[in-house]
DNA sequence: CACGCTAACTTGGCG
DNA sequence: AGTTAGCGTG
């Protein structure tokens, strides 16, 4: 992937000569760096060159168009991919690529709201809530609107509200279009939660998309300045973006000359409708398959010759996404040569499953086929993970697994960063209250609440209300409360002293971590994972070193020769000082994983061996990679595609491309593989084959093992009664008799009974009108049921216990009377 | 107020 | 199964 572009080096530097910068191209990657203009859309299928005609299409608009640097703006999802494209960038033209804006959406953002912060009244220093922080403020609105926290969880409502912002619906907005109870209580939690965002003097993730959109909105000078400095806005992923993103994009580039005659910038966007997979996060398909009505004079360019694979690969993944009903047709080919044919397996487990992979990549390795870095094994969820990890661990195959929880997720790094945060913006409750009682001092739930209710009572911040507290202004705390929050607040101002004297953030942070006894806690546990937390706390003390470093480095830079166009992200002379703490945390907030994936030709990655490791993830994390040898597992319907995609079109299309994304990951060897059986939540399924493996041509697959006959079709998850697609499921719905071989060894005598222990893990087969007996809500009767299959849910009234809906998987506390 | 227990839930994961 | 949030008890 990195290899197919040398150039000449006089090239870079911005030469005269663009010949080398298009010579290699074929005509339509060509066509999409030349032109010119109108609004385009490339269209780049799976390994078609993407990021290749991006970056040519940039160091073009220098080199031949005569663009400057500062004109371009290229807006990317991942750090990753923004750091990726600035350096190939860099390598065509040299250095003066450093002045352009290539960042992710969400920094471009920060960086407009922190010099245009006064526009919108919000103070410079904000603190920016990821998910998390999200929802515990949520959690906070919830339990003040009394919203009763099981049918109003924290997370659905912070769920809700993200999707109204992604849609740019405000609260007054969601209010007016509520058209359920949920929807009217979730929109009165909004406005609660944007009150209390303003009041912690924050933004959460999703407001910063939206409230940039704002700004150009409600202030038309801002956005011409704007449009009037990015002459060329590009944006990669585009499939991917949401309402709120595309939006933004409008804003920014402007859809008709301004009043001032300033004409739209010229706009190009990159995407793949069948590599949308990230619709449950607001993304929309709609914004790349519309593109064309949304920006009338668009012309589109098409890139189907696939650099990446065998024709055996594409000719699979061509036949499983055309099964996509709507779509716009477009087939991958190469002309690489057929290549072998993909390998199929049918195992009895997951065991069994797991067993011939790792027989696979060993006997590959072994015959000098592969270096296990060659490897990649994808599954659907992290938590397939765990059987390869345990095989591959008994042979002795070095692998590393991509994904799970990172870094700046894990609690002890929020922790010390809410620290710096309250240091920082001493008004975000949601960190303050974080740490008020951690690691323990004595001030408790009981002690939290009476200062929270004080606050509210007086209108006054959370913090302010603990000033009050160490002044004995709140009546109804304890001594003994007032005393710990004394020394709690003693603490934050020694500590913010240090801040406020320049002290480096490293050593803030190791104040932090000595003064609060949070590192002392940790080390004298004898929990191994608090071990591996110290190291991660000694990581972030790392992090902040080499970042004071840095801006350290570049001030000099820039003191040095003021006029080069090297300094980067610094040049702009944003609000957050370099080396600042604000400007710590801000990029910590804007970096989601520190994590990488180790690239497939080892470089710069696992140095463990020659032949480096082995790479276990989920096809999401798979996206943008590739790999000769690939093995998708746990192909069965139920895993994937997933249960909750069953019978649901649309999430199914989802499933679809997100299979089509793990079968176009792999270069030269391709393998397909799922269990008869496969424990799922504590319980043995039995899960049939997974559609998608249907789909596949059956000449292109050697299927190198066969489910015994008679074993195809039984136990276990029913398989929905579909409406589309050819008319498969025959809706099987079995009472859970289960019979395999397997079956009966591994769970012993237990399994021959139907006994209670069985009686909740049996979907329920519910009518209007059946009474049920629940465990928690008691005797109720059903008053009406909706959905197919696996995701039927039923509307049932407890009486005094309320008019509950449930979803009728997996275990239902509930029995049918 | 802290600890230990039980009950509920469980896709994916960018910033 | 494994985790985590809410809850009752020492």
């Amino acid at each position: 992937m990195s290899t197919l572009f040398d150039l000449p080096p006089e090239s870079a530097g911005g030469g005269v000569s663009h010949g080398p910068l298009l010579d290699d191209l074929n005509p339509a990657q060509r066509a999409a760096v030349e032109h010119q203009g109108r609004p385009l859309l490339i269209v780049a299928g799976a390994g078609s060159g993407k990021t290749r005609v991006l970056t040519r299409r940039i160091a073009y608009l220098l080199a031949a168009r005569g663009v400057h640097p500062g004109q371009i703006m290229a807006i990317t999802f991942t750090n990753k991919a923004a750091a990726e494209m600035r350096d190939r960038v860099v390598d065509l033209v040299g250095g003066r690529a450093g002045a352009m804006w290539v960042s992710t959406f969400h920094s471009m953002c920060v960086r407009l709201l922190r010099r245009e912060a006064k526009t919108l009244e919000l103070t410079s220093n904000f603190s920016i809530y990821d998910a998390d922080d999200s929802r515990r403020l949520m959690a906070l609105v919830g339990r003040d609107l009394e919203l009763d926290p099981k049918r109003y969880s924290a997370r659905a409502l912070a769920n809700h509200v993200s999707n109204l912002k992604n849609e740019l619906i405000d609260p007054d907005a969601a209010a007016d279009a509520a058209a359920n109870d949920f929807e009217r209580r979730a929109a009165e939690a909004y406005r609660e939660y944007q009150n209390r965002l303003a009041q912690a003097n924050a933004l959460d993730f999703d407001d910063l998309i939206a409230r940039t959109v704002e700004l150009f909105q409600a202030f038309p000078d801002v956005a011409e300045h704007y449009r009037r400095r990015f002459r060329h806005v590009l944006v990669d992923e585009y499939q991917d973006t949401n309402h709120a993103q595309y939006t933004l994009i409008r804003e920014l580039v402007g859809t008709g000359p301004t009043e001032s005659g300033l004409p739209p910038s010229e706009l190009c966007v990159v995407g793949d409708a069948d590599q949308s997979i990230y619709a449950f996060r607001g993304a929309t398909i709609r914004n790349i398959e519309e593109f064309e009505r949304d920006f009338p004079d668009a012309r589109t360019i098409l890139l189907e010759q696939n650099y990446r694979s065998t024709q055996t690969i594409l000719s699979a993944a061509n036949a499983v996404i055309s099964r996509n009903p709507g779509r716009r047709e477009k087939r991958l080919w190469t002309d690489a040569g057929q290549g072998e044919r993909i390998v199929g397996y049918v195992a009895d487990s997951e065991h069994d499953e797991a067993a011939f992979v790792a027989e696979e990549i060993d006997a590959l390795v072994d015959r000098g086929e592969a270096k296990y870095s060659d490897v990649a094994v994808f599954y659907r969820t992290n938590n397939q993970s765990r059987v390869f990890e345990e095989i591959f661990i008994r042979l002795g195959l070095p692998y590393r697994v991509v994904g799970g929880v990172r870094f700046y997720e894990r609690k002890e790094v929020k922790d010390a960063l809410a620290y710096l945060r309250v240091l920082a913006n001493p008004e975000d409750t949601v960190s303050l209250r974080r740490i008020l009682n951690v690691p323990k001092r004595g001030i408790g739930e009981r002690a939290e609440a009476v200062v929270a209710t004080h606050a509210e009572r007086e209108r006054i911040s959370f913090a302010s209300a603990l000033r009050d507290a160490v002044a004995g202004r709140i009546p109804l705390l304890n001594p003994r409360s007032q005393k710990a929050i004394t020394a709690f607040v003693e603490l934050i101002d020694g500590l913010r002293e240090l801040v406020d004297e320049g002290t480096d953030v490293a050593d803030v942070l190791e104040a932090v971590l000595d003064r609060t006894g949070y590192r002392a806690e940790l080390e004298g546990s004898d929990d191994p994972q608090d071990a591996s937390r110290l190291e991660n706390l000694d990581e972030l003390v790392t992090v902040a070193r080499e970042f004071t470093e840095f801006a350290r480095s570049v001030g000099e830079d820039t003191g040095t020769s003021e006029d080069t166009d090297v300094a980067t992200d610094f040049e702009d002379a944003d609000v957050a000082e370099p080396g600042s703490l604000s400007a710590f945390l801000e990029r910590v907030s804007l970096v989601a994983d520190a994590d990488s994936v180790p690239s497939p030709d080892g470089e710069g990655a696992d140095e463990a061996d020659e032949d480096g490791v082995v790479t276990l993830m989920t096809v999401h994390t798979a996206k943008g990679l590739e790999y000769p040898v690939v093995f998708c597992t746990g192909w069965e319907d139920g895993v994937f595609p997933h249960l909750r995609a069953l019978g649901e079109p649309k999430e199914l299309a989802e499933e679809r491309r997100l299979a089509y994304v793990a079968i176009t990951r792999a270069q030269r060897r391709l393998y397909v593989s799922r269990a008869l059986v496969r424990n799922a939540w504590g319980q043995p399924m039995s899960n049939p084959a997974s559609r998608f493996l249907d789909e596949i041509p059956a000449e292109l697959v050697d299927w190198r093992r066969l489910a015994p006959s008679g074993t195809q079709r039984e136990t276990g998850t029913p398989r929905a009664v579909t409406t589309w697609g050819r008319g498969v499921g025959t809706g099987v719905t079995s009472s859970g008799v289960r019979t395999t071989s397997f079956q009966a060894a591994s769970r012993g005598a237990r399994s021959s009974r139907p006994n209670e222990s069985w009686k909740n893990k049996v979907p329920l087969k519910l009518d209007v009108g059946d009474r049920v007996n629940h465990d928690k809500y008691g005797l109720g009767t059903v008053v009406a049921t909706e959905g197919v299959g696996p995701r039927t849910t039923a509307t049932i009234d407890f009486g005094s216990a309320g008019t509950v809906r449930l979803m009728l998987i997996g275990n239902v506390p509930m029995v049918k009377l």
